[in-house]
DNA sequence: CTCTGGCACTCTTCGTGCCGGAGTGCCAAG
DNA sequence: CTTGGCACTCCGGCACGAAGAGTGCCAGAG
């Protein structure tokens, strides 16, 4: 349908327009990159480039810009995943290392993302649903007062105070640590409840009610910690967004308040590689200016979190990309050896 | 110095400024407030304002401003702190109350203050220097491999793995978990570190590495903790900062995710009651335009940390201040109840 | 000495009209 | 299918003028 020399006209309309931010004529194009037709063919090509929905412009006699649909095939077809240079490269490894722990890291890839890519950066925590449990302590605070601490193999600790319906001695206290960390040690969250069910019934049934409300609050303390919480950063690239500001970076600076929707965002990302969302593709309203570049990261062949940026459709897509896969390997990379 | 109507005019000026965003003059002075005064009078007032640097003409023939001086003194002589309404009041409370944690009490307070007062929030977390340590626990997670948990009494958790010189035994193990919270249990952090001085002493020198080890993360992480971590909400308000966006806006971001900036910021307010800072009087560059208003919060009658509001030098002082004192004090019933 | 009304002056802002340039679309010829 | 030519459109910038808002100053009244 398209021909080979249309496919490179709106590639180079896509670099033009990432370039200058001004929308591209045809005699620039000719100038610039060296198709080897005169505008008045370009001048065709991009007619038809119009007609299939893939560039628009914004008013008559001036220069076209691409449309959501034109990013798409241009990600698609015509851009690939500029690698980094190894100074780059090099860098991102000696930053990620210095890092002390899992806040530390998520922090730094945070920041080493919104810099790299000069846009807005999102990173969430890595996700319990596939991690195991490495210990669970619980502590007598008080005769009727219990805190339970939970701690994961990536590293992350939560905690929870419980209010007993009735005082538990040490003694069925220390029981109940070890049984329960007997069945739930080395296990995925997932397998929790149905380990712990019958757990009850070896106790006396004065301790029951204790031992239920222990258990409760594990389990609500899995699945609440299934729900990921996230860090962002470089939200002061957003002013690099366009002439047009205040209209435009307030909706995305909401949207970015929204934990739930940039959970959504990178959840709904089912594709276990790189994905690239444009504009309206997103659902929410107030991203449709935005594209989201996103990839899901690990410490192992799992990927247990994504990770990814935010920046306006008008962006270097492959360089974006390229940047957005090296962090997610070397913070895989870091995961693992801690 | 000032007579009393001149202060009067000042006032009118802030209060109108605030309102309009536009420079004002004497005619819509002597309209919108009733002195009882001809716009004459108010020019020679407002000439003589501006001769002492409380006001200032952007250009010549446009109304006047108020310089940081103005808002100053308008702040400490002028201003009273507006009082919540009571529906204001409950709302407060309604939603701080269905908090869950620690971390949810600091999110929810963010935002609300976001929400109240149409700027940007910052809240630090509960800090520890002035915490007491409610329990520590020392977790064997391998042979030479231990986990140190540490609770304070505001409900914060902190962990810490340990890489053991030697082997350590359970029994010595549990002999120096009950030493150690015999020692600091109910200790503030500062006492800490001469209270298990001598601690190692009671051991055999086979375990002294180990101890030492032990209570080097202690005391280490009891540091670490006491740089204070804080959460920011309300962002997508610096959207209603001015015209001249990009400008005024980019640095400011900037500044809020430099924590260490922020931090300074909270920190140097010494004043145990509120403090607001204008302008030029908060050293970083970027805030310039920008004033911070902060109090301290707590959980009894000492402050343990700090939250406050980052809008305009342009903000309704009065509003600003009774909803950031407000906020404070029902965050510390919060705390304080649980 | 203070307040007031009047008056001339200064700037900004906004609307208008005009021009140049960039870019398009179309057509006819190669 | 490509190319050069040509007429047309529309935005952006600029100059000009009028309107409006606000000031500073002065002279007179209380």
């Amino acid at each position: 349908m398209l021909s080979e020399r249309r496919l490179e006209v709106l590639r180079a309309i896509v670099q033009d327009y990432v370039g200058t931010e001004e929308p591209v004529g045809s005699k620039a194009l000719t100038e610039r990159h060296n198709l080897k037709v005169s505008p008045a063919t370009v001048r065709n090509d991009m007619a038809a480039l119009e007609d299939d929905g893939f560039i628009a412009q914004p008013h008559t006699s001036a220069g076209r810009i691409p449309t959501d649909k034109g990013y798409r095939l241009f990600v698609d077809k015509l851009a690939g995943v500029k690698p980094l240079s190894s100074p780059e490269r090099r860098a991102i490894q000696n930053f990620l290392e210095g890092a002390v722990d899992l806040d530390d890291v998520v922090g730094r890839t945070v920041r080493l993302l919104a810099q790299l890519t000069r846009q807005v950066a999102v990173v969430q925590y890595p996700s319990l649903t596939r991690s195991t449990v490495r210990h669970v302590e619980l502590l007598g605070l008080a005769p009727a007062r219990l805190m339970l601490v939970l701690i994961t193999d990536t590293g992350r600790v939560e905690q929870r105070l419980i209010d007993c319906p009735a005082p538990i001695g040490e003694a069925v206290l220390a029981d109940l640590r070890a049984r329960l960390n007997s069945r739930v040690v080395g296990e995925r969250f997932t397998e929790v409840p149905s380990l712990v069910q019958d757990l009850p019934e070896a106790f006396d049934a004065d301790d029951r009610g204790t031992i239920q409300t222990v258990l409760a609050t594990l389990l609500e303390t899995l699945v609440e910690e299934t729900e990921e919480r996230l860090m962002i950063g470089g939200t002061a690239n957003l002013t690099r967004f366009g002439h047009d500001f205040p209209l435009t970076i307030r909706p995305v600076l909401e949207a970015l308040e929204e934990q739930v929707v940039l959970l959504k965002l990178l959840g709904e990302a089912k594709d276990p590689g790189m994905t690239v969302r444009i504009g309206h593709e997103n659902q929410h309203e107030g991203l449709s200016s935005t594209s989201v570049v996103s990839v899901g990261y690990g410490s192992g062949d799992e990927a247990v979190a994504k990770l990814g940026v935010v920046g306006p459709t008008r962006m270097d897509y492959p360089g974006t990309m390229g940047a957005v896969r090296a962090v997610a390997r070397y913070v895989g990379q870091i995961l693992a050896e801690s």
